[in-house]
DNA sequence: CAGGTCTCCTGCTAGC
DNA sequence: TGCTAGCAGGAGACCT
């Protein structure tokens, strides 16, 4: 399940792979990935549109096209890889045919999403970019940022984190790292919070962000940024899908904290 | 407005 | 061995 560090990576291999590329044709094999726009206006909008760019907002990848934005969300298992034959498997639901090689979206579960945008429209104003906040490791979620939208909220801080308004970035998993590192349980109520706690949570947030990013993202399962090309940070995870708490030696318990799996350390993490 | 629940989808696993 | 029911989950839709 791509977080920001997973998004990261894929927009910097891709960038190796199609920067200044040009689109010739686009097949779309399963049309509910498309958001905005008809098929037909998907496909015509893109064909002979050149990448000029490839940003990156919380989750999404922003493709930034000569006339067009195409604004993309890999939810849980979207991937893409570069071929140059045109033997599409079941789970390639979009291709995008440039001269020499295609790249096909790949997403096993159809969670997925584009959206196609006129360059006369700002995009960050529109759905669904309007809804992200900033990202979680840069100097705009700042701790003051941070405690002025903390106090209002009175639900457990594991909702919050994930919450993609307040910061993006954060996922399931990294969630459950920075709770861990910050040593609070994801119960806590997000106003309780003190300022000690919210220079935890922005810290941890910072560090796991910036060091899953260089180590090329988490892979658990399905995550691939292109071929072969898997990251390693799965192998530093503190709690997230651990038994035993690697500082005090507890059982790590697994609880359900607004609908999602959650992993923590009764021992290590306070509840406020 | 806030809070809750449903929906989208497929692969995997537990249980028989 | 083969079947099915249940579960997982990011984000938006929808309801109260």
């Amino acid at each position: 399940m791509p977080e920001l560090p997973e998004v990261e990576t894929v927009r910097n291999s891709l960038k190796e792979i199609i920067l200044n590329k040009r689109i010739k044709d686009v097949v779309v094999r399963y049309d509910k990935i498309i958001e905005n726009v008809s098929v037909d206006d998907f496909i015509n909008k893109l064909k002979g549109q050149k990448i000029v760019d490839i940003k990156r907002k919380g989750k999404y990848l922003i493709f930034v096209l000569n006339d067009y934005y195409l604004v993309s969300h890999l939810r849980m298992e979207g991937k893409f890889f570069d071929y140059t034959d045109f033997d599409y498997g079941k789970h390639d639901h979009i291709i995008f045919i440039f001269d020499d090689f295609n790249l096909r979206y790949n997403d096993t579960r159809k969670f997925g999403r584009m959206d196609l945008f006129d360059k006369s429209v700002d995009i960050y104003k529109c759905k669904p970019l309007v809804s992200v906040g900033p990202d979680a490791n840069c100097d705009e979620a700042s701790v003051e940022y941070l405690e002025s939208k903390f106090k209002k909220i009175n639900k457990p801080i594991k909702e919050t984190l994930l919450d993609q308004s307040i910061m993006s970035g954060l996922g399931n998993i990294y969630v459950d790292e920075v709770l861990f590192m910050a040593h609070l349980h994801p119960e806590s109520k997000t106003c309780n919070l003190d300022l000690d706690d919210i220079k935890n949570i922005k810290e941890a947030a910072t560090i796991v962000l910036n060091k899953a990013i260089t180590m090329g993202g988490t892979t658990i399962k399905s995550f691939a940024a292109s071929h072969n090309h898997t990251g390693l940070f799965q192998n530093e995870l503190l709690v997230h899908t651990k038994e035993t708490c690697p500082i005090c030696k507890s059982k790590i318990e697994k609880i359900r904290v607004g609908g999602r799996g959650t992993y923590f350390c009764s021992n290590c993490q306070k509840i406020k």
